[in-house]
DNA sequence: AGCGGGGCTAAACATGTGTTCAGTCTATTG
DNA sequence: CAATAGACTGAACACATGTTTAGCCCCGCT
């Protein structure tokens, strides 16, 4: 039972399979299979990819998909909780890194409010830059999985909206009031982030540089940090604009 | 050729059809199978959704799908066609009434710049309530083909981006001031009004009424207009708070 | 009346699908 | 070494799919 971890695996090492299951080595066909299904998945969707065409991605026999995940279904589960095991953790070293950034703002005394708000506004960024800029595997499937009303897509949506409610109440202690609207305010803030997720393929086409570059990942952080606290029409932020 | 407009259709009778296709009465089968394409399309996506089970919830034969558009993809173009039409027809008659709205906000001299804004902001409401609010097997097609590459849904989101930097143009004029960052702005715009579209499987979940209906939807568009123009933590809206 | 055409159908076709089966190979274990 | 376990395979199975074909029925025509 040497758990060696890979290269491809990545964050996945804390990720607990379906009771039962033998934890093999995971350099083995079913992290091939896993892999390749993902990447598929997400290009296609689940219903256009064949379990062939996976096995064929992956180099091996079709009849291991069932071998090793009981059935195509099983596949996609196996999939969806990779998936989202990756992003519960991406979030939970989030929700840390925040922690520690609200607590390093008040405590330095380095900022006023604005500049503690900057802050927790930046980790949201590299939340998602984390998230969603680095794979655009990931994002594929992400997009899929978030369009569907399976039990899997709720609790990660459930899981975001609290994510959006914590910052939001970190927001609002930093600017000194609360929301306007606190009952629409966390979608509010979810739509900003995930809509351009959601929306890539169609909106992609409307820009002249990849829209999650990096750096222009950071640009539409920065606009959606200056929207959410001043409106469109707000006072320009400091000079030093970057990006 | 007795072009007998049919309840069904409500506001097609203007989409034009492939040529040298007869354009029949329209009551027949063509337009049941379309129908009922629509409708399965919108729940379980166009891969997920056999030719057969088109013509079963048409109460017709396979065959006939084949007969009547050529292939099942001749089916998807018909229905891509038809509703993008009736999009196209909602905007068209949103982009008139809101120039209308316009016009009489300057022209009565009823208002200050808040006045108009909020009726330009309120024309924005009126489209999302009249393109998504209304017919949830709409959403659910649109939400499909939001997510799709195709040439259609660029079109589709090209059309959209351009009514949005329009009523952009509007507020801004209406705010005495351009948006700070213009780039982004018409994608935030977007966003926030796409987004719970999008959103609608896992979203709804989270909430305690239909979230599209009238009474939810104009509260959630009342949090945009807030959104936009004060940002979350600007100053509460006049006490008539409905909704 | 005759007749041609289009809406419409049942049955069949070819293919692709998820899945099963019997068996091979390899490595670990007693 | 023998045996057991599990990764893995090619071939087959049963079924669903998109599509084709041949033909029916009814309506509008000359």
């Amino acid at each position: 039972m040497s758990l060696t971890r890979v290269g491809v695996d990545l964050l996945a090492g804390s990720v607990a399979y379906r009771a039962g299951m033998t934890v093999s080595s995971d350099l083995t066909g079913r992290a091939r299979l896993r892999e390749a299904a993902l990447r598929l998945f997400a290009e296609r969707g689940f219903e256009a990819t064949s379990a062939r065409a996976v096995a064929a991605a992956a180099g091996l026999s079709p009849a291991l998909v069932i071998h090793h995940f009981g059935s195509k279904e099983g596949l996609r589960a196996a999939v969806d909780e990779e998936v989202l095991g990756r992003i519960g953790a991406a979030l939970r070293d989030a929700d840390a890194l925040a922690g520690e950034g609200a607590e390093a703002g008040t405590g330095t005394g380095a900022g006023a409010g604005a500049g503690t708000g900057a802050d927790v506004m930046a980790a949201v960024g590299a939340v998602s830059a984390r998230m969603f800029g680095a794979d655009p595997v990931l994002r594929g499937y992400l997009r899929r999985v978030l369009q569907e009303e399976s039990a899997a897509s709720a609790a990660l949506f459930a899981r975001l909206l609290r994510g959006a409610r914590a910052e939001l109440d970190r927001l609002a202690a930093a600017e000194g009031a609360d929301a306007t609207d606190a009952r629409w305010a966390p979608f509010q803030m979810l739509c900003l982030i995930l809509g351009p997720l959601l929306l890539e393929p169609v909106m992609q086409p409307n820009l002249d540089q990849p829209m999650f570059d990096p750096q222009v990942l950071a640009s539409r952080s920065a606009a959606n940090q200056h929207l959410l606290r001043h409106g469109l029409f707000g006072p320009a932020p400091s000079p030093s604009t970057r990006g």
